[in-house]
DNA sequence: GGCTAGACGGAAACGATTCTCATTCCGATT
DNA sequence: AATCGGAATGAGAATCGTTTCCGTCTAGCC
């Protein structure tokens, strides 16, 4: 496999996700390694079909479950939206906490962030909710909802 | 069908819904009576499972075919988590703008609203997103992931 | 009463995801 | 470098929530 990387993973990266999946005694095999550069390429949420176009010489069946074991290791976010694919994409620590933009016409998925008040104002809020419910957050997630400009 | 209403649709959320349904070419039947007034009655975001359960008259398919109408509709909301199964509340104007703590261990929703201030924030915010991206925004859904008191 | 378009319900079809299992790969050990 | 053990892989089958089909029934209308 692997000849000829979509996205090269710096030493950093690759000493994390490494260090991530060890911690769950999983490898960062050459398959695992592939998923990953294709959602780097990538660069927003992809779907599976997505990423097995980007890179033919996966398969289906461990690309579900390579994307289960990543999951579970904290290295890929799973993105549910109202259309019929999943998405995934890189985990937050590894990149930047950012929020989604959802097409309801073509289902595409792309990244925003909000600046610093504005998340720091939502964050406060958020956790008085907490507080008030006896709800333990893990995360918050906040996507906005429309028509992107390709479908408009 | 119906004999003994789960929950009591009155006049005004009827005309509302009845309106709503119109605009679409459809009618207010017995059917979809029945699958609002369950909804009525969860109070909270439920599986359509939860829904066939509330009231055993429903059958699996209509239920099925006539929450997609209630959603095109307008009436309904459908909400897709991380667990297998899609949930459907009423809709926002139907009711008051909110949100959802999602429990990641048994898939529960529960629905909460921010205080004014925030909320208000967060639309500012939000709004400047939009303007900068050429996205047009229909909606925003934030929500929260964490273990309910119940898992914990 | 009949007529017609739409709604209904049971069952079959669909499709994204998960499972199975035989095979291959990887790393450690002699 | 040969071997062994356990994990990873890939092709296809199985799963299961959801959707669709299709014959039947209803509601509304003349």
């Amino acid at each position: 496999m692997s000849t000829e990387p979509l996205a090269t993973i710096d030493t950093e990266l690759d000493e994390q996700i490494t260090d991530l999946l060890r911690r769950s005694d999983q490898r960062f095999t050459k398959g695992r390694r592939a998923l990953v550069e294709a959602l780097l390429a990538g660069g927003q949420p992809m779907t599976i079909h997505q990423v097995l176009e980007t890179d033919t010489r996966l398969a289906q069946s461990s690309a579900y479950r390579n994307l289960v074991v990543l999951e579970a290791a904290g290295v890929v976010t799973r993105i549910v939206t109202n259309d019929d694919f999943a998405r995934y994409e890189l985990a937050e620590h590894l990149t930047h906490h950012h929020h989604h933009l959802i097409c309801s016409s073509c289902g595409d998925v792309t990244d925003f962030a909000l600046d610093d008040q504005a998340e720091a104002g939502l964050d406060a809020a958020l956790h008085k909710i907490a507080a008030a419910t006896g709800f333990t957050v893990e995360a918050h997630r906040l996507d906005l909802v429309g028509v992107c400009s390709d479908c408009d």
